[in-house]
DNA sequence: CTAGCCTTGAAA
DNA sequence: TTTCAAGGCTAG
């Protein structure tokens, strides 16, 4: 954390937020370009590079072609507020017009999303959820609105009708796959908007998620979901009806059993009625629905309905609206991870669900389930187009959520469920390392008294012993014990007062106005003045407030901890290439982990990381702090002693 | 851009 | 060796 840029935040970290964010890695070409460039500008110019932003980017044109840049205008030397945008943090209007200073006249623009109040914590989660994925994905058309109120909803509504006299208010469909079965495939989001008035029919913006979950989940290879949000405060608040539907899966279970041979699966295609002609992408289809989906998501295409997303598609008119074609591909079961990134060909899919041992398993699976389809009232359902042809089920329009392809349990329960990679569960079974129930019967005595003459002692000591435990952690960390000995010097040297401080802020999230040092031992408000620390302690309880207002759990901490050991920035360093791998995959770790919770959704991730920067400037007032209380007993921390002379430390066991 | 046919290659 | 689900090619 030594070297930061003008963000605050090191930029390789910054590289490695924007490569996992994006997926998308640049080719050597573009590699020899951007080396070419200032660094800040590379990373800005990489950050750009999401598909979100080129996607504003091309409707910009297609909206303005006589306007220049746009979102594209990279020149911008804030790359902090850019990135908070990029990830989804609060952006102010401020923000905003750093960005682009056309943004008021693009107002119109704005996709009103309009959240419900949240009554209970299920709808808390679903409104939290939707919020997120509309602040990530939608962040530079969209406004969010979450209201408590019905004055506000309707102000809200007045102000869509006044911006979108015309044309109607916008529809949203988010096509949104997650990595987590298949992190090799990367992340992929897809953005359409359409048109089709929240005012008038009720219903606003329909966001629609493809994604799985985790590789253990017997459905997980196939969940789409639909969500659909209402201005109509009294329905959505009515979460607990949440309609759980079944895809292409399930009426292929009921129709073909285990019978999967081709002959045996006589159904038309899902999506048009054509003929099958073989299991494509997830589903049974015929052979140019399996092509029409394959060209949009290899070419990255975004479509629009003209008819408010309303369209039948069947055999002969499919040709006519692709956004509706590709949108029931998806709701019929169409899986985006099964196109292949790196266009390889042949071979079976490795993708859960589409060979035919997926397939198998999956049936079983949904045949084990057998679970009735809960349907909420019929009596709209105009305008859902896309609805399922053999399982003849359709989509309450009056409903906040509906979701597909999941069995039992309340949409909260399945969005709260986390997905935990391989590498943060090893990481988390060696925190049993930093166990603070072994304090020398010196240092037992509950807590610090107010006037210690000692206090200053005590804290070096209880700070000393808690660095050894850092340093055997990381020692026992897979990744760290991998790198060259040097390599682990610098490393330590570099990050020790970060994880301290971050140790502290994390113990001390369920506390009130207190900063944890060592076991039951705290610092509050007072102790700070006598310690002359109260600037620093005041950082580090804003630390804490955003620690917990993020809801960082264990697995997120234990991450965040990896990611500030194996920075990669450090000068000197042996083995740089290979802490950059370590850190990408880190991150990639800890991305699928959040973003598995979609409760939280994605965009704590970038926060999460943002945060580390102002960890490492508390980490440097603490330094300082300590380094200024050195002197007085440099004898008894021997190894704080070391750390703060930058020597070489000896003793890394 | 569509859709039918062809080629490929890992898994069964 | 066979199968089959990917990607590729190209006439319309």
């Amino acid at each position: 954390m030594s070297l930061l840029s003008d963000s605050g935040i090191s930029p390789a970290l910054l590289q490695v937020i924007s490569q996992t964010l994006s997926k998308a890695p640049l080719n050597k070409e573009q590699m020899e370009n951007s080396n070419q460039l200032p660094r800040s500008q590379k990373l800005v110019s990489r950050i750009m590079k999401q598909p979100i932003s080129l996607l504003s980017q091309q409707k910009m044109k297609q909206e303005h072609p006589d306007r220049q840049g746009g979102h594209g205008r990279s020149t911008l030397n804030n790359v902090k507020s850019l990135l908070k945008m990029k990830l989804g943090t609060h952006s102010s209007t401020e923000d905003m017009e750093d960005l682009d200073g056309s943004r008021e006249d693009d107002r119109e623009e704005y996709v009103n999303i309009v959240t419900g109040s949240a009554k209970d914590s299920a709808d808390a989660n679903v409104v939290d959820m939707l919020t997120a994925i509309a602040t990530q994905h939608l962040k530079d058309s969209a406004r969010i609105v979450t209201s408590a109120s019905q004055s506000a909803l309707q102000s809200v509504a007045s102000s869509s009708a006044s911006t979108s006299c015309n044309t109607s208010s916008p529809q949203v469909i988010i096509c949104y796959q997650d990595s987590s079965t298949n992190p090799e495939l990367g992340r992929k989001v897809y953005v359409s908007q359409d048109a089709s008035s929240i005012l008038e029919h009720g219903d606003g913006s329909q966001i629609l998620f493809h994604t799985a979950l985790s590789s253990d989940d017997e459905a997980s290879g196939n969940m789409t979901r639909v969500i659909r949000v209402s201005t109509d405060e009294d329905e959505m608040t009515d979460v607990q009806q949440v309609e759980v539907q079944s895809s292409a899966s399930d009426s292929m279970s009921v129709s073909t059993g285990n019978h999967l041979s081709l002959q045996d699966h006589n159904e038309p295609c899902p999506i048009c009625g054509d003929v099958v002609s073989g299991y494509h992408y997830g589903i049974f289809t015929c052979e140019s629905c399996k092509g029409f989906f394959k060209r949009t998501v290899q070419n990255k295409k975004t479509f629009v309905c003209h008819r408010c997303g309303e369209c039948e598609i069947n055999i002969e008119n499919r040709k006519r609206c692709p956004a509706c074609r590709f949108a029931k591909c998806l709701v019929m079961g169409m899986k985006l991870g099964a196109i292949r990134t790196d266009r390889t060909r042949g071979g079976r899919s490795s993708y859960d669900g589409c060979s035919s041992h997926g397939r198998t398993k999956a049936l079983i699976a949904e045949k084990k389930r057998q679970r009735p389809v809960r349907r909420t009232s019929e009596s709209s359902m105009s305008n859902m187009s896309v609805l399922s042809p053999t399982s003849g089920a359709s989509y309450g329009s009056s409903q906040l959520v509906a979701i597909l392809n999941k069995g039992e349990g309340t949409a909260t329960q399945e969005l709260g469920k986390a997905f935990v990679p391989q590498v943060l569960t090893d990481v988390m079974n060696l925190e049993s390392l930093m166990c603070e129930e072994d304090l020398p019967p010196e240092l037992m005595d509950e807590k610090f008294s107010e006037d210690d003459p000692n206090l200053f002692l005590t804290v070096l000591q209880l700070t000393e012993l808690k660095l050894y435990k850092i340093v055997r952690w990381a020692r026992n960390l897979p990744q760290f014990a991998s790198i060259a000995t040097d390599d682990q010097i610098l490393l330590l040297q570099n990050c020790w007062c970060d994880l301290l401080a971050l140790n502290s802020c994390w113990r001390s999230v369920h506390r009130h106005d207190e900063i944890h040092i060592y076991n039951s031992k705290v610092i509050d408000e007072k102790k700070a003045k006598y310690l002359g620390i109260v600037d620093l302690f005041m950082k580090l309880i804003e630390l804490v407030d955003h620690l917990r207002r993020l809801v960082i759990d264990q697995y997120e901490y234990v991450a965040l901890k990896v990611l500030i050991l194996i920075g990669p920035d450090v000068r000197g360093l042996r083995e740089q290439k290979k802490l950059e791998e370590l850190q990408e995959k880190i991150c990639e770790a800890l991305q699928i982990y959040t973003s598995s919770h979609y409760v939280q959704s994605p965009n704590k991730f970038g926060e999460m990381l943002l945060r580390l920067s102002e960890l490492s400037r508390i980490s440097l007032m603490l330094k300082d702090h300590l380094k200024s209380w050195m002197p007085s007993n440099s004898q008894t921390c021997g190894l704080l002693f070391e750390l703060l002379k930058g020597e070489n430390v000896k003793d890394l066991g």
